[in-house]
DNA sequence: GTATTTGCAAAATGTTTGCAGCTGC
DNA sequence: GCAGCTGCAAACATTTTGCAAATAC
């Protein structure tokens, strides 16, 4: 996981201005072990930030997850929530209590997509993996 | 993948009625090789039973879900659409070109999740696994 | 015949867009 | 100072709900 100083560079370094509104969102990213809606994250960012509107950080996320420096985080029962992220290729494990999330990056798929390349003719090039369970404190 | 047929038991045997909305629905997803949103899924069924609503289409996508079989199809971009499913548990490869959508049933992630339960502490209980690429013909 | 299911209209939900004013650099 | 960013309101897309009429069994 990125500290906050790390992700404001990301953006900086590629011409995105560093305002109010978009470090409130990173502190809340950065500051959270649990994923979160963008409706989540804009009621937390206004205790931080208090002018931050819904529609800024729907696109502060798009922002950030196009910096790679928030990932969209998916779930059986839906597909928005947002968790921070690591470098390189990452995946998610989330709590179905308690929503916390905990990553990991080895993703040791190699075999798996091999075969499933030879019996199915496609060419794979993108996968989803996300788990979902118990986290230590719930279980 | 289930026949029409099998798939009306799955209906009757839990106490559903077998409806020319439902049939219409069955039908669409039996006869299609690709994953569809509820509206073209809807489009669709009306060539098979006019009258079909879209909100009934909606409400026959959730039993058919719970029967299991019919599944909801996770990308990247987005999860809202359907496709019929085989028995037990399964996965799908997803063309990005076409959408066409091939089924593989083997998912050995046993050694993964071991490595990941013991460097999260979680207890892994469910698992989204979606893989994306190109399909034979569009390759 | 009756409980279930349907379709409509309307509400609720979630996300995106247009635009005048504000802010970071 | 000026491009980029913001917030509002309003548009838009998608999904859910309430209810009277229709349908399967």
């Amino acid at each position: 996981m990125f500290s906050e100083a790390t992700l404001a560079e990301a953006l900086t370094g590629r011409g995105y201005k560093l305002t109010q509104p978009r470090r409130a969102v990173l502190r809340v990213l950065t500051k959270t072990a649990v994923s979160l809606s963008p409706a989540e994250i804009h009621v937390r960012a206004r205790r931080v930030y208090r002018k931050t509107g819904l529609v800024t950080v729907y696109r502060t996320l798009d922002v950030l997850a196009e910096c790679g420096v928030v990932r969209k985080v998916h779930q059986s029962d839906g597909c928005h929530s947002y968790a921070p992220a690591s470098e390189g290729h990452a995946h998610h494990v989330v709590c179905e209590n308690c929503h916390a999330v905990a990553e990991f990056g080895m993703c040791d798929l190699g075999d798996l997509l091999k075969v499933v390349q030879r019996r199915t003719g496609y060419k794979v090039q993108q996968h989803v993996l996300e788990l979902s369970g118990l986290c230590p404190n719930c279980r």
